[in-house]
DNA sequence: CTGTTAGCGCATTCAC
DNA sequence: GTGAATGCGCTAACAG
């Protein structure tokens, strides 16, 4: 037999390691043992389990996720979704989910959804293909329809940032858009500007349309007639930004803040001003979203409003959880708070 | 037996999901067959192939990743630990990597090394626990000794981006430091520049030290005296640059032209020297490294040394699926180009 | 407290 | 071309 190199040599199969079956042998119980000790269950005598554990230490055994999924039914693995844009963004949730899985001894498996949401393979069969136990989707392309369907197939997911607004009952996380818009607005308007630009991301996004109803929320307390030529349409990248401030910037009757719904516009509306003279924020005061990366760096460092990101991937985790323990939640629409962050790109009307 | 209702409700075990057991009854063959058209055996006539693939069709069958991972004992995943900094840095080597995974038809597992270096679990304990085939490791906190440990193991792995010097013999993917600071040298030279400082990055780490050997032998092949009080170290951080910035430009006799070591720092420089007055490029030159996502976005743009890194985690890839395939890779040591990409941060030295 | 016995879902010899 | 049998490494009843 080839048993007595096993803790050396390439054991029995094909992976060559050291398994339970070994163990069991080298310490002289049996694998029900062994895997009672792996298990940290009670009823072990503290004399097998200091044998056994020795052995599992002597020869770096660990156990196999493979079997042990296959026998549990779990593999301790949940995918995550991301369409590949705006890097720091969906790193900075990356990050907090990542850590917050680490804790629950599970691991995350990145799925980069380019544009496949067209192709002939859903999400839902790269999903569950018995790769994961469940997910958690980034800012899904896929309309609420499928996620329901998603949802009837039983697997569990949360999404993680909505794209467009989702129906009740499909759980997600989400950051105080609304709320942060108003906050952004509040600010400008307590400078005393009245005429306030909005550079607003793609329009029909759940973030877009919830920014711009807390931008007028904010106008309307106030008392500012909303001017509808005062707001531009962008895609959230730094050239839109650019255009879309430059067009502000060139009315007759030119803003004297813009609030543009993150911060990578708001630096395209930096550049604007930049090149028509204005000075940021004596001129003009600019307002982004986001608290990216960029903000503290650009000229001047940005006012802007902080969202949550890895707090969000972190929450979306601990959702994912507890739907995997089986708890259906019921109040799975989590809302986290944004904050305003005042930098120098904001300053007094000067009018 | 519940075997009935195997198709529709939780059928057996604990996932509930429709087995190639099934399969093979709907289809009147054995599992047998069933596993070879799902394997694109040739030996299968096209009438019972058509047969079972309406039954896998219809029935939404996918076949369980842990069962053919136990028994073919490949997983299709492989690890990749991240130490969580410099967000869009490795960002983006996540999405080169993830993606050409994909088209292996594997998956990322992302695994976070916080500072857990020195903690119990080693790294080889947390990768090699049968969850994945073998993994990408970035910017290592190992020594080339552990490494040299993991390597032994059998386990299959490729560095990306060494942090330190490595040993021969440990496949490792990197950028063309040393040629890519020569070229940002050689640049502010080209442009008249004869005091150039240098904020270099952590001392110690190969990306550090490739980039001073580079600015060096630009100096030297030029006939450019180094002056030691010239170079300050930083940490690849804003604060770190700006600091070193602020030192260099407070000197009596202050450089006219600053290489920075990263996109980062160099974003701290522009903040010094705006601090003083200073404009950038007329009184001052700044080059960075990176060509990172805020390197268009400062003031002004920066000229930067871009590296390829979503092609880096691509290569890595390639690498490391040699490896699994058992290909002993010899020449494994690859250094990617990176290249200068000239924006508005350097001009002519005016005096 | 501990050992025995069955599978988990799939790939893979072998026969037929 | 196709089926029956076996095992991958582990967990989970069920006995004792």
């Amino acid at each position: 037999m080839m048993r007595r190199m096993a803790t050396e040599q390439r054991g029995t199969g094909t992976t060559g390691r050291v398994t339970i079956r070994d163990i069991a042998r080298l310490a002289g119980v049996s694998v029900a043992t062994v895997s009672r000790v792996l298990n940290d269950r009670p009823d072990v005598s503290p004399e097998t389990r200091d044998a056994v554990m020795r052995e599992i230490r002597a020869n770096g055994f660990t156990t196999n996720r493979s079997a042990r999924a296959l026998s549990v039914g779990r593999t301790g693995l949940v995918g995550l979704t991301v369409p590949i844009i705006r890097a720091d963004y969906f790193a900075a949730i990356l990050a907090g989910a990542s850590e917050a899985l680490y804790e629950q001894e599970m691991r995350l498996v990145l799925c980069t959804t380019l544009h496949e949401h067209d192709r002939e393979v859903s999400l839902l069969e790269r999903l569950m293909d018995g790769a994961t136990d469940g997910a958690i989707i980034m800012l899904p392309e896929e309309s609420s329809e499928e996620l329901r369907a998603l949802q009837a197939s039983g697997y569990p997911f949360v999404v993680a940032d909505p794209r467009k607004p989702l129906d009740h009952g499909i759980p997600a996380v989400s950051a105080a858009h609304l709320a942060g818009a108003k906050a952004a607005t509040d600010h400008l308007l307590g400078l005393g500007h009245r005429r306030i630009g909005h550079i607003t991301g793609p329009r029909g996004w759940a973030a877009t349309e919830d920014r711009i109803s807390g931008f007028q929320a904010s106008l309307a307390a106030a008392g500012v007639l909303p001017d509808p030529r005062l707001v531009r349409e962008g895609d959230f990248e730094v050239p839109s930004g650019h255009v879309a401030a430059g067009s502000l910037l060139d009315l007759d009757d030119p803003p004297t803040a813009i609030f543009a719904s993150n911060d990578n516009m708001a630096a395209g509306a930096l550049r604007a001003a930049r090149e028509r003279g204005l000075r940021v924020p004596d001129d003009l005061s600019v307002v982004g979203f986001d608290d990216a990366e960029i903000a503290p760096m650009v000229t001047p460092p940005l006012t802007t409003v902080r969202q949550p990101l890895a707090e969000l991937g972190r929450t979306a985790v601990s959702l994912l959880v507890r739907l995997l323990d089986g708890q259906r939640v019921d109040a799975s629409r989590v809302e986290l708070g944004t904050q305003l962050v005042v930098r120098e790109s904001t300053a007094p009307a000067n009018s």
